[in-house]
DNA sequence: TAGTGGTCTAGACCACGGT
DNA sequence: CCGTGGTCTAGACCACTAA
């Protein structure tokens, strides 16, 4: 069973995107909403909660409570900002991603991804270069290092499926935050070859670390994209109900 | 006066950050805290959940609530997930930025102008090109888009210092959501002659649409970086608390 | 000044983890 | 099984907005 506050917040979000409250942008009041489903004025602003981190509304003390005026793109937008942990996720629907092995290997780290991802000289990483492609055109080069204490038993069929998916399903593991560096860059002899670019081809580079759950983290990777498939789309929802 | 549960997280996230609890990684369970901080359950709660927010605990139910291991690291790059909105902002501390205004103009907008921003033909848009330096190099180059009637009065001296301080301080409107488009791009002459960059040059271009706190869009723009001039940072905090 | 959302309380029961 | 966090209640007072 559902915690009810979320109940409530699915029903709001329907009524909202439904256009049920948009006549006046003001939804009912709290107490009258707590009346109509028989609950706590304090569950109906958990539920409330929800929505306003969702930015699809806000709030004004003395006011009311306001439904934003562009509901529908950010309701649609909302999936993408999630969408960024992992390729084969992101791309779904817009085509088939395939993936070749450059190279796999476990090896010592050196000191840059030491620092990076918390480990001593000592753990092993797995060290991985893939071509990744969608609709069978070459899209980016993925050089990824995983602590092997972390992730175990990378094997090169995961690897020509998704790491991600193995590391949520297989292993259990919840992915938390990421941190991403983004850059373009001149394209050099391994993007010219893998990606079949010209020498005056632009690269879109994104450097990051990715955190599990339990701020663990267990990937420090670098993906160069061809620059003319697919921008890279960010949404910052900016809710700073907590300041 | 603040709220009691801010001052509480406030408090915790101290006590984390200085170590006082880091020999166990665990927090005191709920009912100590509350008993220590003399307030009631419900309110510890709301102060925890603004640090699960923030990313630097964890909680499972029947367990404890955990700090994550990298919490200096995420406390360093959480106050960088907002520093995006606005330049001069963003760069304060890492030198002195300066604006160039290349073209200042009020006009009607065009078709894709009037999609990003909900706006009809007759709503009048200004359109603003600045050349922005930091430390007196050339750094990027801007092309907004801003509805006049969201905000108006905007002249030449707002425009040589910060929009985005006139807008939050002058105009006492508050930002919102955002959305972005990244990709990298081939230099054009324009770039080659504003950002002093040679024709083999990649350049870093972000198009976004900026949104107020009530959900009207503001602004849509297109910015062009130097490639060799800083990276676009971007943290993903993915606490999916509300699902 | 009346009515709204924001905060807070002191309880209660449930779901889950670890024993 | 016990102890933890997760949810929920039925009140209360305060802060703010708008008339």
């Amino acid at each position: 069973m559902t915690a009810k506050y979320k109940e409530i917040a699915l029903q709001l979000k329907t009524r909202i995107l439904n256009g049920s409250y948009s006549s006046t942008n003001a939804l009912p009041e709290q107490m009258i909403l707590a009346k109509e489903f028989s609950t706590s004025r304090m569950t109906i602003q958990k539920a409330l909660d929800i929505l306003r981190k969702e930015g699809i509304i806000f709030s004004r003390q003395g006011s009311g409570t306001y439904i934003k005026q562009n509901v529908n793109l950010l309701a649609k937008l909302d999936t993408m900002s999630d969408e960024y942990v992992g390729l084969t996720k992101s791309t779904a629907g817009k085509g088939v991603i395939t993936s070749e092995i450059i190279d796999f290997d476990i090896r010592f780290p050196n000191e840059l991804e030491q620092k990076n991802l918390l480990i001593t000289a000592h753990e092993p990483v797995y060290e991985i270069r893939r071509l990744r492609f969608l609709n069978k055109q070459p899209l980016l080069l993925e050089y990824t290092i995983m602590p092997n204490s972390c992730i175990p038993g990378i094997t090169e069929s995961v690897l020509y499926h998704s790491i991600y998916s193995y590391i949520e399903e297989e292993l259990k593991l919840v992915i938390g935050a990421a941190t991403r560096h983004i850059r373009a860059d001149k394209s050099n002899h391994y993007d010219q070859k893998y990606l079949d670019c010209s020498v005056s081809d632009p690269i879109l580079e994104v450097e990051q670390v990715v955190y599990l759950d339990s701020g663990i983290p267990f990937e420090y990777s670098k993906t160069r994209h061809r620059f003319d498939r697919g921008d890279i789309i960010v949404v910052n929802l900016n809710s700073k109900k907590s300041e």
